[in-house]
DNA sequence: ATGAAAGCGCTAACAG
DNA sequence: CTGTTAGCGCTTTCAT
């Protein structure tokens, strides 16, 4: 050896040809016992041996633009979200991965900030992926996203109606939650119950928070009063500014609200708390998502906590056949939600 | 037309063969005229229109992987991360891939929960990719992340000590935050602060929030007790686990903490109101981080704000650079920190 | 100003 | 049981 130096970044990949030369065999040989589905009794157990010594020496990982040109798949599933950060979506995403690590597949998160991201990101284009798991509404209604499952890729969108009947959907029950919630709120007294929430969207009643408000409202034969639906940012200042709106309303102002989700319910609590207004003593607040931070606010949030482990896996499992299948069921798949009580909303505040 | 109905997922996608065929030119036409740097004046300004025309109309994406395969890079950076949905690192990616962009690049984060992940994930292996930023702990300091570098991808660590004389890293400067958090207590009056941090590592003090948690005790004359450095689990929880422990202590109990990261804060935050002990009045916090949430604590969390953006652009920059020059540099950059003075930390308690 | 041909690294027919 | 050959879609010499 003339020199064991580590050379420089320029030590070129070895190929599956040099594992081929080192161990004295072919190419094809070396792709047989790397890949061979076991069983397939073409190698002997000498040839195996000697090529996976071979591998292994030389420090052999297959070239992944080479298989996927081969192959015409990566293996790669893209997950696009508007926003890394979220811990939402954080447990549908390690649930995600572990569903598509063990089909064998490998996941990437693509932030996607800008609306033409979805044209530019190198994975999502000239079939970098198999698929796409979309989220955050911008993505799921972009036409961009049918234009790349108009290419070939599978897609499936999570907590977004779906844009293409032969798009899958994985959702929560977001009536069902925003029906349970408000009718705790209406069950512990409360007769003005407003709803917090970003902005409003023109989705079915079925489909949505503010319907499950509304039928829990109807139901305990109370009005449905425009004027309690504060529309803001989505964003913990978002809720405390909802909040400081709701306070404004001189009469008649509301004793308990439905947030849209936690982050906007911590913002409202934290300027709730600013202002002097008691919680749960003189007003109520339900959340969205079941976010840990709920644990941890003055008071604690009640939440309706969302299945996100449920989701995440789903989204895979019906992503990844629709990729081996080759084509794609659109199905939609609604999942159920649960209330969880904290201190956030007590009985009857003073009338 | 027979049928306008869009062809199943099978409508294969089109090559830059197709768009030659359709523009009656020869495939390197195509090539020149989509990716041709300006100014070289190969192509009329006929036959560049006509191969414009045919690849918008067959709806033409180079295919990602014969373009990798061939270039021998990917134009795609790799963003390695412990978790996704922690807000610190949503700020550096979305710097990251500003910068990213500009250059031609994309970004994918890869969320590497287990340890192995470094060396299953398919964007990691088999040049996938040109370039990894890597944060967290386990992730930086792997094996697994010298042997990518060796296999020629550049790298960049980001808030970890460079695993590697030729691997370059950004980071805050922690020990300045802790002087700067830890001094900012002891000027309020507290002559008992704690540490509280998660799993203690072997680092030279002047790169760890610890020493300057000793400098500031040293610089005030105080000594440093290692009962009052409270290791824990690096969670909301993990911080209310510490305060229960440090009120055990019965006497010289601190009336203050610096704690490791606005997350632990958080937590213990919520255990002291739990306990009754109130904020500042008996008990002084300061976080680390910066995060959003720290604006919405009862009380408000001061904390040390860390230059996110300036992390994620510079990591991006000398990634890119090292990318394109072929090799890395090994600097270490080291960006200050700022007091966020908010109201979890009053003036001298009690004694 | 344009085209023909080679080859990136891999896998899969098809021979033997 | 193993090797030869072709070709995935692209860019790039090298001719013309």
């Amino acid at each position: 050896m003339a020199n064991d130096r580590q050379e420089p970044d320029s030590s070129k990949a070895p190929t599956s040809a040099d594992v081929a030369r080192r161990a004295g065999v072919s190419q094809t040989t070396v792709s047989q016992v790397l890949n061979g589905k076991a069983g397939i009794t073409r190698i002997s157990a000498d040839t195996r041996q000697k090529v996976l010594d071979a591998a292994a020496n030389l420090g052999y990982t297959p070239n992944h633009a080479a298989r996927s040109l081969r192959e015409r798949r990566t293996k790669l599933i893209a997950l696009v979200m508007p926003t890394i950060g979220n811990p939402y979506f954080s447990d549908v995403v390690h649930a995600a991965q572990e569903v598509a690590r063990d089909a064998g597949y490998s996941v990437a998160v693509i932030p996607m900030r800008a609306a033409g991201d979805l044209r530019t990101s190198a994975l999502l284009q000239g079939a970098a992926c198999d698929g796409i798991i979309a989220t955050g509404h911008d993505n799921c209604s972009s036409p961009d996203l049918l234009a790349l499952k108009a290419r070939g890729l599978a897609v499936v969108v999570v907590q977004e109606p779906s844009p293409d009947p032969a798009i899958s959907s994985i959702s929560v029950d977001l009536e069902e939650g925003g029906y349970i919630a408000t009718r705790h709120l209406i069950r512990q007294g409360h007769r003005r119950v407003c709803h917090i929430t970003e902005r409003l969207r023109a989705l079915p009643d079925a489909e949505s928070r503010l319907g499950g408000y509304r039928r829990a409202l109807a139901e305990a034969g109370l009005p449905f009063d425009p004027e309690l639906v504060f529309v803001t940012e989505n964003s913990m200042e978002g809720g405390a500014a909802a909040v400081d709106r709701l306070l404004e309303l001189a009469q008649n102002s509301p004793t308990a609200a439905f947030v849209y989700n936690d982050r906007l319910a911590v913002g409202a609590l934290a300027r709730l708390r600013e202002r002097g207004v008691n919680v749960p003593g003189e007003f109520s607040l339900v959340g969205f998502d079941g976010l840990a931070i709920g644990a941890f606010t003055a008071p604690a949030l009640t939440t309706i906590d969302s299945p996100r482990e449920a989701i995440g896996r789903l989204a895979a499992e019906t992503l990844i056949k629709a990729i081996e299948d080759g084509y794609q069921t659109g199905q939609t798949h609604r999942l159920p939600v649960r209330l969880v009580v904290r201190g956030s909303c007590g009985g009857q505040p003073a009338p």
